[in-house]
DNA sequence: GGTTGACTATACAGTCTGTATAATTAAATT
DNA sequence: AATTTAATTATACAGACTGTATAGTCAACC
């Protein structure tokens, strides 16, 4: 009845292998040229490991994507963020967090992109996804309270608009560069904020495209 | 061999009526509570039409799609850019284009964001809809110019992003009201455009809301 | 009365979904 | 060494959707 003690001990390694290559499977075909050929068919089959091993692992498909956009972050240099909150100067402060998540956005574009879309066609996954985003929310207050006395709701919703994948993802369009595209947001993040336009240190290859 | 004339005459209004019904059907299931609702057969079955009628008059899922997108269009109150156009003040203009940008994208919200998603899953409906919103780009083009002298094409892109429908949607949330949204979006216009932030004639509910 | 073209009926082969049940296998425990 | 545990497989099911194809119905037109 009471069941046996057991520890997965060297087992857990067999296990974190078939888990890390079932999220890697999904994020290659969220890749493919065909955006539908992502499947959890495709997942699996590209894991060579079978559909109901993906469903055992993560429970649903929601979990999965989940799962991959919780890697993309651990990776995505968000620790970077830490130099931003570390910076004495609020308006360096400011242009590190705008900096961090533009190269976020960036290094996972494509992904980021479908993972949204996927998000619009499941609710579940959608709120799983925005709930992930309200650190960025408190982030910006903090930034935001660096250089304004009482960030009303309305400003810190507008940089929250601004610091988004989806301001990225069309100012980038077909040709930007990351650091163009971070000049032309904090250009507009420091507008709303009611600061003067040139921006503190950036490199100076982006520096004269700024918009206004 | 050589076909017989024929004109359509009076049979050309069913043919009218049966594809407006199989649009008022993709409208009414791209707004259903679970997104994942909307299919081809859902459309052809809520259409009383066979799902074959369907391909007959669209040919694709994707131009039926498109059919919707400018169905939404030719409704959404784009009759109100003359006014913005014919506005003698500048600022008044923009502040008019923006204005119906955002009544545009509040009246038909949710499908919007479906239709995007539905974009993303299909390279060429993403062209498309893509497509229609290069006048949007030009439309831009002219207020803008009046305002300022010479606008770079960093200028209008944006302007182009701040007028999108993905900043409204985000910027819109759960709660504010499009007025709302216009007067957070329009200080965002003028800062990028070098203007002094209290803007024209706007709802004076909306007004004190503004950012920055 | 013949012809045209919209719409229907039906079918096919393929893919995907979520769930369920039983079998396999290797590591962990005793 | 024998037993237990948990990951993974093997299959299956019922259901839905996709795009395409073929043949048929029917009312409007000539």
């Amino acid at each position: 009845m009471t069941p046996r003690p057991y520890r997965m001990g060297r087992r857990q390694a067999a296990v974190d292998k078939t888990r890390a290559r079932i999220v890697a499977a999904a994020r290659r075909l969220l890749l493919a040229r065909r955006p539908t050929e992502f499947s959890l068919e495709g997942v699996a089959r590209r894991a060579r490991v079978t559909r109901m091993t993906v469903y055992h692992r993560f429970g649903s498909r929601r979990e999965l994507l989940e799962a991959l956009f919780d890697e993309l972050a651990a990776e995505g240099g968000m620790s970077h963020l830490r130099n931003a909150f570390q910076q004495p100067d609020a308006e360096q402060a400011l242009a590190d967090y705008v900096a961090t998540f533009v190269r976020f956005w960036s290094s996972g574009r494509l992904i980021h992109r479908r993972l949204r879309a996927q998000g619009v066609l499941d609710p579940e996954l959608e709120r799983a996804l925005a709930a992930r985003q309200e650190w960025r929310r408190q982030g910006l207050r903090v930034v935001a309270g660096r250089l304004v006395q009482r960030p009303a709701d309305d400003l810190i919703d507008v940089l929250f608009t601004l610091t988004s994948f989806e301001t990225f993802d069309t100012l980038a369009g077909g040709t930007r560069t990351p650091a163009q595209v971070t000049s032309l947001v904090l250009g507009l993040v420091r507008g709303a904020l009611g600061l003067a336009l040139p921006s503190p240190t950036l490199p100076k290859s982006s520096r004269n495209r700024s918009a206004g």
